[in-house]
DNA sequence: GTATAATATGTAGCGTGCTACGTGTAGCGT
DNA sequence: ACGCTACACGTAGCACGCTACATATTATAC
């Protein structure tokens, strides 16, 4: 039936769509979203480094513009701050407060709960198979020109 | 290393980021959309059916505000048109004009180049088993209540 | 030293997604 | 007929993603 002929790209953006309201409703009550999540989760992990604007874009892989926005609502709730490099001052250094430090515990607890939901029912080989294959699909986007001359 | 704990979560983020900036720029030059070209192809399946906006918003598991807007952007563009039911005045009928029944060739073209960029160096199986995996996994999206009540 | 290119960040404007709230129509109970 | 609920659609305002362009700093070439 319609089964075998679903697109994959489609699948992908109902995941997707459906999974970002899930995780922004259940983040709500504390004024989070699922995009200011990942970059605290980053920061957090980075210890005692200040990775830049420049890092943070890498990482999460958006465009430069759309780091500048997350930053600037995680300054006003004062979870980050950042200053320019006293070395290079083209780059800004970005950190977690100790507010953002301890916000952490919070967003980690959510964490495990979506990653669960989301395999709810798979188990730990077919999670991995999983990944390996998103892993793959993730490379193609990244790299894969597919056709266009640049 | 950081590979087995990558949470599927950010991995499908990255994905379908990666994937619609891809999409979105190939199609710019046409001013069209992934998320356009989505709703065309819905209802250029439709044949002679006339879908009502809440069919559209069932179909893309978008709220209605995005649908309202994707629809008007579209009559714009002079690719789809739209009125009230006779039967039920509260439903709208929508449905594509000429222009935009031409346009799905194209339209299509792109389709596949996404879907074998997506999946490229994945065999039929391998695809198999991840469309499968996705669907599994976009259930547990759209069902699994995750401890909210209601 | 000065011009040029490369790099990092900022701003403008838009598309797409959301929630919350408002409006109009249909259906139902009384 | 009246009110109430349910349903479909609309609007407001925001978060987040993008491209295109602008600015500031560094590096490089002459």
């Amino acid at each position: 039936m319609s089964a075998e002929g679903e697109p994959i790209g489609y699948l992908l953006a109902r995941i997707h769509s459906n999974m970002d309201r899930r995780a922004n409703n259940t983040l709500k009550a504390s004024g989070m979203t699922f995009s200011q999540m990942r970059l605290l989760h980053f920061l957090f992990k980075q210890g005692e480094a200040t990775p830049s604007q420049k890092d943070i874009e890498d990482f999460l892989q958006v465009s430069h513009p759309t780091v500048v926005g997350l930053i600037q609502r995680l300054e006003a709730k004062e979870l980050v701050r950042s200053g320019f490099d006293q070395q290079d001052r083209r780059v800004k250094s970005v950190y977690l407060t100790e507010a953002g430090r301890g916000f952490m515990s919070a967003v980690y607890e959510h964490h495990e709960q979506m990653e669960q939901a989301l395999t709810a029912g798979l188990d730990a080989a077919e999670v991995a198979a999983l990944r390996a294959l998103l892993r793959r699909v993730l490379n193609n986007v990244l790299n894969d020109d597919g056709g266009k001359p640049c």
